[in-house]
RNA sequence: AGUCUCGUAGCUCAGCCGGUUAGAGCGCUACACUGAUAAUGUAGAGGUCGGCGGUUCGAGCCCGCCCGAGACUACCA
């Protein structure tokens, strides 16, 4: 090569491999501390938090993605001046890392405490969880995410538990924690309650016979039910698949909007006569068409009816009536039971539109219950404890009278001791004869069975902590309005309507690996402690000792206020270790640890403040706001009744603050059918094959702008290949360019500037689009907007960077000596290239990092650089339409050109441009010469009306038109495009016209129209969008000379090519053939000399080793020799 | 079932506050260019903007219903 590495600069790259590219900047990265440099030490904080992932599960592409996202914004604050700590962090309890264990093991949660301690568990668990840790991290630093790795928190640590702690006793304190119900799926003959995830599995639910009941509530006489009914005593129906709850019932609910009907009927088991209520919408499930006002009583298959009266939901809230099943009564407000309460789960699909409510044995139920103050059917059992009135075994309680003792289910029965009918049957009998059943009829449906006893499911009150969020629903919303959601949507719909619908939180987990409750109880309930700290724990522990509930203290060792980490270390708050530790009550009584864990959710809500210790240690992180609020997250949008809600929750409850301000749900990565990932399809994309392959620059910039990173995205590394090859393709062949010559030239970048008033054009130009660019970029990123961000800098550096600005300044950087305009130059591509460098490093950190690097011999990386800002005195908008016009005057130039087979290497001698007013004459003049080179012309020449070479002709410009004209504005449309010549003129000498129109005359302004031109007579025309131009096709024999030297001006230049000369080697010249060649070359020797590097054609034989070829310019034959000089 | 998102050319996506004839890239076809060259240019084919209805002088965009894909939540008398 002509260049050794010592002359050279600016590196020449040679062909693009961005995985290579990759690996040489991250060992320059490792080797230089680079990530730790950058932090910005003295900058504003902008704070950011770390999503914890779950370490036990292997990383997929769709963690490349989000993981881009967040490093892209970090990134960007941080090259903008900010202090952008980032602490990787790891997820460390759950369910997923207890069933990962037991499969592995081959165990059951049945084994714990059986075959496996606690103790062996939880540490299986502990050595699980951080497997795949290495390959995390692997991950992480190929992938360019830069997050301190060496810190991260982890949330089984001591410290992280003690935090989750303090955070627990300041909900207590605040008297948001208590000791509730919950109705979960349970499984009596098992024993134990199913998760969501066990009632999923396939099997689980199937369809059963069950006896199905509408029964019929008397309501009680008020002012409300004269006023709706009259006097008459009148009953609500409502069904169950459910007899055996019915005992249970303590509400009816309605839905507020759906209409009922008062029936004037008879009861079909007793033939009395009966008003009964129910949906308008059911009248037909229960009563036939042809029965309707038939006189009578009912008859065989007749059951007369008639519809009395129709109300609205909301009418009959409030309406009370008889305990239908009286066995027992609640034992709180039973004043408040037996009410006809809203819900909005209510539908008219089956049953009565009236929902039987049992708020012990149905969520629903509870919750609206509760909602309304309908107190649940419980009932104090010997110890004065509130139980419902089925046991934990699914028998009924001694309450029940005849039914006591019973099954619920006749599945629980063993084979052998099966009663004739089932419970639900009985009941069924009962109040058919009491006629309080206005049906009772088998009916089959889809029911939840236990996946380990076959046995049915019943819906049961389980004992849980809960966390009143309920009582801060207002707070938590308004503060969600402080929250910037994008997109913006999933704050307002998904997150806010989960607000609006808020549940207490439910915090009990039965399970081991996690951290405990720590909430200390006497056996009656009387005195309970939440610890707030192992200080607290170890005075608690030392009384306990004293009174003689514990033989020593285990955590005697501890020393309080000593935060070393082996003081921490020696400490595990895990299960068993904790609910051995017995504590003691201010009476001396024994207090016992509430056995359940704390939901992880929780733990991973708990990040902003356990990650520092708070409020133990970096007290004033948290307090003086420097760690907390988060600036910025971003998650899945899975993650927005997880992560999104408990980081707003605690901060909600414990700091009456956000969490975050801004937040962006990214979606799914999907397979490019649009087919969900996974590994049972094989469709799976490895996301370190992916990086391999194709370079994580590339992943990266095809994953954010693709499709916004809130929408889900196709993967298809089509679309990867398609970015590599055209976006950073064009950028390092851009590149590729400006070193080659810059090298040449000995371009010093520090030179001193060349004011951009004294550039040309189009460096002006360029950098007008450049700072635009800039503005665009900042403004998006501003807003969080990546795909608005960063799509224009591709489309910046393909068409205008590359293929309009390079293409037409070629020659000036290889043409002749070092000199302003050539030094203009250099500096105009230079700040481009540096600016693009800095602009995309965000999201492609090792292609950014090499180009900077390379434009900047001594920089040390593009990441401890500064994010471009935008100058608007650069921004010229005349001069970027006025080069818009330039790009469509040429393009429609080539387009004629390619229409009459005119090549381009051929001058054509002018190109008419039709002027429709001053300015537009303006803006051509100043393109002009651009324009001519581009196109390979002569002259342009304006013509405008008096020439008489076109016509001029107007459109309707229905934007302002529209508001105006309204219903006429089709008359309008029309009128305008039929106006005269002479009335366009006039329009446009007085700026103003009056239209005669049949429904009355209109007024049009000169901005009311567009003009155009039509076709030009006689000439090779196009037109695009309004510019219109001409060709002229004749071609004098000068111009055919002059087409002629530049095809051998064409030939000699791929000789030289062919013949291995650098770029800069002067020749030697000799030339022969046809007649009409030797002439068109002889012609134009000056400049085919100056093309080529030659100083003169010698028209004589040329010597003997002279590089030879054997050519013709358009059919004339034609000889070439060169030699290098 | 509810909530949310998405549906525009064969594929991936733009499309502003509603404004005339809906755009780009990829892919395909043809031609050109050839000292940025595994690039580039020009042209062509390719669209009932998921469907139906409505509002409007005018709807890809606003409203209603429906269909399809996905996510989350809930499991229901």
């Amino acid at each position: 090569m002509y260049c050794g590495p010592m002359s050279q600069t600016y590196p020449e790259r040679g062909s693009l491999h961005l995985p290579q590219i990759q690996k040489e900047v991250l060992s320059y990265w490792e080797a230089q501390d680079v990530f730790a440099k950058s932090i910005r030490q003295d900058g504003p904080e902008f704070v950011f938090y770390e999503g914890p992932p779950s370490a036990n599960g292997l990383p997929g592409i769709h963690h490349v993605m989000a993981r881009a996202l967040k490093d892209l914004f970090c990134r960007y604050k941080t090259q903008q001046g900010f202090k952008v700590d980032r602490r990787a962090g790891w997820d460390t309890h759950g369910l997923p890392v207890e069933l990962g264990v037991e499969k592995e093991l081959g165990i059951t949660k049945e084994d714990i405490g059986k075959s496996i301690t606690v103790e062996e568990y939880n540490a299986a668990c502990r050595e699980a969880v951080m497997r795949y840790t290495d390959i995390w991290n692997n991950l992480t630093k190929q992938m360019g995410y830069w997050v301190d790795m060496d810190q991260p928190y982890v949330t089984y640590t001591s410290k992280y538990m003690e935090t989750v702690w303090w955070l627990l006793a300041q909900i207590h304190q605040k008297g948001l924690l208590y000791k509730g119900y919950t109705i979960q799926p349970y499984s009596p003959k098992a024993g134990t309650g199913l998760s969501s995830h066990e009632l999923n599995q396939p099997g689980c639910y199937r369809d059963v016979m069950d006896v199905s009941a509408t029964a019929l509530f008397a309501v009680q006489a008020s002012a409300q039910s004269e006023a709706l009914f009259g006097p008459a005593p009148v009953h609500i129906m409502a069904w169950t698949t459910t007899p055996w709850t019915l005992p249970s019932n303590t509400a009816l609910t309605v839905g507020p909007k759906i209409s009922y009907a008062l029936v004037d009927t008879f009861n079909p088991y007793t033939k009395e006569k009966q008003l009964v209520i129910l949906a308008e919408a059911l009248i037909s499930k229960y009563f036939r068409e042809e029965d309707a006002g038939v006189d009578g009583p009912p008859e065989g298959k007749v059951l007369p009816w008639s519809l009395q009266k129709t109300f609205l939901g909301t009418e009959l809230v409030g309406l009370r009536y008889a305990q239908l099943l009286p066995y027992a009564q609640p034992f709180e407000h039973p004043d408040q039971a037996f009410r006809v309460i809203p819900g909005d789960f209510v539908t008219t699909e089956d049953g009565t539109g009236i929902v039987h409510t049992a708020p012990t044995f149905g969520a629903d139920d509870a919750r609206v219950a509760a909602a309304a103050g309908v107190p649940p059917l419980l009932v104090l059992d010997e110890h004065g404890t509130p139980v419902p009135l089925v046991d934990l075994q699914g028998r009924f309680v001694s309450q029940m009278g005849d039914l006591a003792g019973q099954y619920v289910k006749i599945e629980y029965y063993p084979e052998e001791e099966r009663p004739e009918l089932s419970v639900d049957e009985q009941i069924g009998i009962q109040l058919k004869q009491q006629g309080k059943a206005f049906k009772v009829q088998k009916y089959s449906h889809s029911y939840p069975h236990c996946w380990r006893t076959d046995k049915p499911v019943l819906y049961y009150p389980m004992d849980s902590w809960f966390i009143r969020t309920t009582a801060v629903k207002e707070r938590l919303q308004a503060l969600n309005h402080e929250i910037q959601w994008k997109p913006a949507s999933t704050g307002t719909g998904r997150f806010g309507n989960w607000l609006e619908n808020l549940n207490d939180w439910n915090l009990s987990r039965s399970r081991y690996w996690g951290i405990p409750l720590p909430i200390w109880r006497t056996e009656d309930g009387s005195e309970e402690i939440i610890i707030d700290s192992i200080e607290t724990l170890k005075k608690e522990l030392d009384r306990s000792v004293a009174d003689g509930h514990m033989a020593s203290n285990p955590l005697a060792h501890f020393v309080p206020g000593d935060f070393s980490e082996a003081n921490y270390a020696q400490v595990d708050l895990h299960r068993p270790h904790v609910d051995a530790w017995v504590l003691s009550s201010s009476k001396g009584v024994a207090m016992h640890r509430e056995l359940d864990l704390i939901d992880v959710w929780f733990d991973s809500g708990a990040m902003p403040y356990a990650q520092v210790h708070y409020p133990f240690e970096n007290k004033e992180a948290i307090d003086q706001n420097k760690a907390f609020p988060a600036d910025f997250i971003a998650e899945g949008v899975d993650q927005t009744r997880g992560w999104f809600f408990t980081l707003h929750a605690i901060a909600g409850l414990v700091f009456d603050n956000v969490a975050y301000k801004a937040v962006i749900s990214n979606g799914l990565v999907l397979d490019k059918n649009g087919q969900k990932m996974s590994k049972r399809l094989g469709n799976a994309v490895d996301p370190f094959k992916a990086m391999e392959e194709y370079g994580s620059d590339a992943l990266r910039w095809y994953m954010l702008t693709n499709a916004q990173p809130w929408d889900n995205l196709k993967f298809d590394f089509a679309g990867v290949q398609e970015v590599q090859r055209k976006f950073f393709g064009t950028l390092h062949n851009t590149y590729g360019f400006f070193s080659l010559y810059a090298n040449v030239d000995g371009f010093d970048a520090k030179e001193v500037r060349i004011p951009l008033s004294e550039r040309p054009e189009i460096d002006r130009w360029i950098l007008s689009k450049l700072h635009s660019l800039i503005a665009e970029v900042t403004t998006s990123l501003d807003d969080f907007e990546p795909t608005r961000a960063f799509r224009p800098i591709s489309d910046f550096v393909q068409d205008e960077l590359s293929n309009w600005y390079v293409r037409l300044c070629r020659r000036r950087f290889w043409k002749g000596e070092m000199g302003d305009d050539k030094l203009a130059a250099y500096q105009t591509l230079h700040e481009c290239l540096d600016t693009i460098a800095r602009l995309m490093a965000p999201v492609a950190p090792f292609y950014a990092e090499q180009l900077y690097r390379d434009l900047h011999p001594s920089a040390f990386s593009v990441h401890t650089s500064d994010f471009p800002t935008s100058n608007p005195s650069a921004i010229d908008p005349d001069l970027e339409r006025r080069m818009a016009l330039a790009q469509r005057l040429s393009s429609l130039v080539l387009s004629v050109r390619k229409k009459e087979k005119i090549r381009v290497r051929q001058p054509i001698a002018r190109v008419l441009v039709p002027i429709l007013h001053g300015a537009q004459a303006e803006d051509v003049r100043a393109i002009e010469g651009l324009v001519l080179a581009e196109v390979n012309a002569k002259h342009i020449e304006l013509v405008d009306e008096a020439s008489g070479v076109f016509v001029k002709r107007a459109k309707a410009n229905f934007k302002s038109l529209g508001p105006k004209a309204g219903p006429q504005m089709k008359e309008v449309a029309a009128a305008i495009a039929a106006l005269q010549p002479e009335a366009l003129g006039s329009l446009e000498s007085q700026g103003a016209w009056t239209l005669s129109l049949a429904s009355g005359d209109f007024i049009i302004t000169l901005e009311d129209v567009e003009v155009q031109t039509d076709d030009i007579p006689g000439m090779a025309v196009a037109s695009e969008r309004g510019t219109t131009l001409a060709v002229d096709l004749s071609l004098s024999p000068e111009l055919i000379q002059e087409g002629l030297a530049r095809e051998a001006v064409n030939r000699i230049q791929g000789l030289r090519k062919e013949s291995g000369l650098d770029i800069t080697d002067r020749i030697q010249l000799w030339a022969g053939g046809s007649s009409e060649a030797v002439a068109a070359i002889a012609a134009h020797e000056a400049y085919v000399c100056s093309e080529v590097l030659a100083d003169t054609v010698n028209f004589s034989p040329a010597p003997a080793g002279a590089h030879r070829m054997e050519s013709d310019l358009e059919g004339h034959p034609v000889e070439f020799w060169l030699q290098k000089t």
